[in-house]
DNA sequence: TAATATATATCGACAATCTATATAAGGAGG
DNA sequence: CCTCCTTATATAGATTGTCGATATATATTA
């Protein structure tokens, strides 16, 4: 199925994080781990990823260091840091009362109806 | 809570003809018919209701009719089409898939870790 | 050596929402 | 009677987030 891409807006960021709870990431390796996890359903473009990530870095949400890999080739490695962890803590709570909230919209609302 | 606003992005128009998936609605009972289906979740802003309604009218999602109420105000109520209705059904099948994948991302991916 | 995959980065275009503002009618309170 | 608040519809401008296109460079494979 073809995704909507506004329906992501505002929960790429919240992906990120979460991708880098556990493990730090180079950018292109997260374009990849994302679209695994989410089962072929997030195709992140660079185009969106590496600003943000920016971004991210200048929110102090994240850290980012070069590390030298056995190909001799460089990569940025990002790091979450407290701060980073603390707001993935607090959107991930968000992202709950709003699918909640929109799966209760969906349900017909007949519920609500005559109370 | 405070809403992250761009997460509605996209899903607003599928709410709206949720809405009227049932009765006829005007606009300014959606507003408020969305914010007591959703618990107070969703508050929808004038700025943001008539223009995607219009929106949606003008792709035949939806038909207008104006209806004189009691107290002489008239009223600018909304009717689902067929057509409407289809894409209702689409969007919201979208938005399970979208929604379970982020549920997914956030279980923690460790279930995809070591397939 | 040429094509493809990996890897990071920026810019302009586009879509969706918001705030602010305009307009106007009805009801409540002073 | 007049003012303010709520109801009700509408538009313009600003902001934000994502994408497509493009640029650059290295590594792998044919």
């Amino acid at each position: 199925m073809t995704m909507d891409k506004t329906l992501l807006a505002g929960s790429t960021a919240m992906l990120i994080l979460k991708l880098l709870d556990g493990q730090d990431m180079y950018g292109y390796q997260m374009i990849a781990e994302l679209a695994k996890r989410s089962d072929d359903t997030f195709h992140l473009k660079a185009g969106t990823l590496y600003p943000l990530l920016h971004g991210l870095e200048k929110k102090k949400l994240l850290e980012s260091y070069e590390k030298q890999t056995d190909s001799a080739r460089i990569r940025k490695y990002y790091r979450l840091t407290p701060k980073g962890k603390k707001h993935l803590h607090e959107k991930t709570e968000e992202w709950e009362v709003f699918s909640h909230a929109i799966h209760q919209v969906l349900k017909g609302g007949l519920c609500c109806e005559h109370i």
